[in-house]
DNA sequence: CACATGACGCGTG
DNA sequence: ACACGCGCCATGT
């Protein structure tokens, strides 16, 4: 089992804000994995995994990345609309961007 | 062991 | 916007 980076990037998903998205490599690169975004989405999709705010995770185009009109898709629309992301057509608004503080930063060098 | 397949991303054309 | 190619890597056939 090489689940053995999950910890770390299920850490970093909790980090990011109400109403604010993240991509895959971003997280990958803030959980200290450069360059290993499907790794990321492998561990948002572990039955391992605890409750996770795995909806505030999309592509780097901002665009949801499961295929449209899926069950998975339509689930993550409604619940980034419900945390009030504005989505027009395919695309998140740029806006709703995590961008990550210092002391965001810092949060994640204590582990 | 060889391939294929993803909840990916970036560079090129 | 669209299409590849390639790097990346766990899983499955």
């Amino acid at each position: 089992m090489s689940s053995r980076y999950y910890p770390q990037i299920w850490q970093t998903v909790l980090q990011i804000p109400l109403g604010k998205v993240a991509s895959y490599g971003q997280i990958a690169d803030l959980a200290g994995l450069p360059g290993r975004a499907r790794l990321v989405g492998k561990a948002l999709g572990d039955p391992m995994a605890p409750p996770l705010p795995w909806h505030r995770v999309v592509r780097s185009d901002l665009q949801i990345a499961f295929a449209k009109g899926s069950r998975h898709e339509q689930e993550q629309r409604a619940l980034l609309l419900i945390e009030g992301v504005s989505i027009k057509g395919q695309r998140i608004a740029k806006q709703a961007r995590w961008q990550p503080q210092l002391a965001d930063m810092l949060f994640q060098l204590s582990f």
